[in-house]
RNA sequence: GUCCCAGUAGCUCAGUUGGACAGAGCGGCUGCCUUCUAAGCAGCGGGUCGCGGGUUCGAAUCCUGCCUGGGACGCCA
């Protein structure tokens, strides 16, 4: 991978810099860290820095005057053709047109791995997503968590780190124990005895299926046995039934995991004991009123928090505060990213001050918080409570608006944002939907390197300074932000940057193609015909790496 | 009551961590298919960036006070 045109710019600003300050051009104490940004209006440019506007105060300079100053000490060359300045006092930055042409080899080069880059700092990063109660089935206010980890996951190891997603299966606790007497009261009741779900009981149809479904393979022997011992032995089937219906649902939207990691466990191997061992032996457990609390407000937090109840029963929070004891002492992850839901927020302070607690920088725990999804049929708000069991699967809306759309909507939001899903507008749109503009991109360009092939055009060697047109030149330059893009992506852990920079990398082959004929009728155009294959054959390259990325088909004809 | 997130075009949303004239898609109006896919392209119209102060060369972006919407504050998960 060759470093980034940006980080070459970089380089060449801060010399310019060293040299000012040596020559006593510029009165610079030391050099100051370099920014460069790409400037929206391309008049300014491929690159600018505003550098000489933030130096004019230490300086005592006129920005343009320190503009001008740095532009004579940069030299034009091979990669950057020209350098000036501009008021009030920005320094722009134009590529070399043969360099960009050169690009178009080197992407083809890449190939799949264009786009990827090298960090500063390769880390072990462990994505832990959905992670919903096998309580029932997964449903929309899920799908934005799972489609955002997923792409995360993604991106994170284009950008050169080790990515593990996970999947955290509570299969202890309150709500299990509730949702497996729910599914034996249904057993029950199938059997012919009176209702006797509870009120508090997990109410949804697919609690009745479930039930089905076990006395189908199992038949009816639970029934003649103990309550105690029939609840357990049917939860255990109904809790691997929805797992396994979890991880199919989440299959179909193309979303999947390495390791789906059992709360139990935490128990089974000692390491909930560990963990509690540890924070004991630091000072940071106390009893009262029965009860073993973390002194979490000795720590900053606004209040303790209960570890294990006067019942003598753990908490949710205790077994979390093991699991991220496993996933940092344990399993040695540098970065730990939890894509959590809204109603996580509270949750966050406390689990960063236990890892905190535990010895472990609480920066190398990153949450994500993704905001609500309120759902809807027109004007129409649609519960989604898995209790009343009133709410609209993942399965039945991929089935209905299909994996790619459904992917690109949830993607192309920030996480912060609530959003509306208005699934009328959802299917009725769908074909008008940003997602068929990209994948049309690519199969356009599919059809016509087919149509080269069948022409027995080659365009390996082709001549790429042909390449001069503004439509070819703006594609290449659109290709080249992929792996800024990759980076920003990993920095921020926003992957809606990408499908808007999909967008108009499609937008750029778009234009391309309607300014620019590739394959010519004319024999005398042969060299600007293979150039032109050759172009689009990089872009086949960048969209698909695009595609992929974010977990989409890339469909050769449409 | 305290804390967190959000408020940008008719609608759905971006806005490169303080920069150059505020953008895109959809919807509306007008053009473009006898040559590689019209699921496309070109153009027009559309904004008090929730409101008021402040910080500075410069604010949609930072600070502060309000307004509106959502969420979180349990020996639930």
């Amino acid at each position: 991978m060759p470093p980034l045109a940006r980080d070459l710019i970089i380089n060449k600003i801060e010399r310019a810099l060293e040299a000012a300050r040596s020559q006593n051009l510029l009165p610079l104490d030391d050099i100051p860290s370099v920014e460069v940004e790409r400037p929206s209006n391309p008049d300014h440019g491929d690159f600018a820095t505003s550098l000489p506007l933030r130096l004019a105060r230490a300086t005592r300079l006129a920005p343009i005057h320190i503009a001008e100053t740095l532009t004579g000490l940069i030299p034009t060359d091979d990669l950057v053709e020209k350098v000036w300045a501009a008021p009030p006092g920005f320094l722009n930055f134009s590529l070399n047109t043969h360099w960009l042409q050169r690009q178009v080899a080197e992407i083809l080069d890449a190939a799949e791995n264009f786009g990827s880059i090298q960090p500063a700092d390769p880390r072990k990063v462990m994505v832990e997503f959905v992670s919903v109660n096998p309580t029932g089935p997964i449903h929309v206010g899920h799908t934005r968590g799972a489609v955002l980890g997923s792409v995360l996951s993604a991106v994170l190891q284009a950008a050169g780190h080790d990515v593990t997603r996970e999947y955290y299966v509570n299969d202890a606790g309150t709500q299990m124990e509730l949702f497996y007497s729910s599914v034996y009261a249904r057993y029950l009741e199938i059997l012919g005895d009176d209702a006797q779900l509870s009120a508090d009981g997990y109410q949804g149809d697919y609690v009745i299926d479930l039930a089905k479904e076990i006395l189908d393979d199992e038949g009816e022997r639970f029934a003649g046995i103990e309550q105690d011992e029939a609840v357990k032995e049917i939860g255990n089937i109904a809790r691997d039934k929805m797992v396994s219906h979890i991880e199919k649902d989440l299959a179909s939207l193309g979303v999947t995991f390495q390791v789906w990691y059992r709360e139990h466990t935490l128990f089974e191997s000692g390491e909930y004991q560990q963990t509690l061992d540890l924070l004991e032996s630091e000072g940071h457990l106390a009893t009262r009123d029965g009860a073993l609390w973390f002194s979490s407000e000795a720590l900053g937090d606004e209040r303790d928090n209960v570890v294990v109840r006067s019942s003598g029963a753990p908490t949710y929070f205790a077994s979390d505060m093991a699991y991220h004891h496993n996933k940092f002492l344990q399993r040695d992850f540098d970065t730990v990213i939890n894509v959590w839901g809204a109603d996580h927020q509270g949750h966050i302070t406390r689990l960063k001050t236990a890892v905190g607690a535990m010895g472990v920088d609480p920066d190398r725990l990153q949450i994500i918080i993704t905001q609500m999804v309120t759902l809807k049929r027109g004007n129409e708000l649609v519960k989604a409570s898995k209790r009343s069991g009133d709410f609209i699967s993942l399965k039945e809306l991929v089935e209905e608006v299909g994996p790619d759309a459904c992917r690109y909507f949830f993607l192309a939001r920030a996480p912060g944002t609530q959003m509306d899903f208005d699934l009328e507008l959802a299917t009725k749109e769908s074909s008008e939907n940003p997602v068929y503009y990209v994948q049309y991109a690519y199969a356009r360009i599919c059809s016509i390197l087919q149509r080269a092939q069948d022409q027995d055009l080659a365009w390996d060697d082709a001549d790429l300074s042909l390449l001069e047109d503004p439509h070819e030149l703006t594609l290449i330059r659109k290709m080249l932000l992929l792996p800024e893009i990759v980076e920003k992506v990993s920095q921020t852990l926003e992957p809606h940057h990408l499908p808007h920079y999909t967008l108009e990398l499609a937008t750029a082959f778009h234009n391309f193609y309607e300014n620019c004929r590739v394959i010519s009728n004319n024999p005398s155009d042969a060299d600007l015909t293979a150039a032109r294959l050759k172009l689009t054959a990089a872009a086949r390259v960048a969209l698909h790496r695009c595609l992929t990325l974010m977990g989409m088909t890339a469909p050769t004809r449409m």
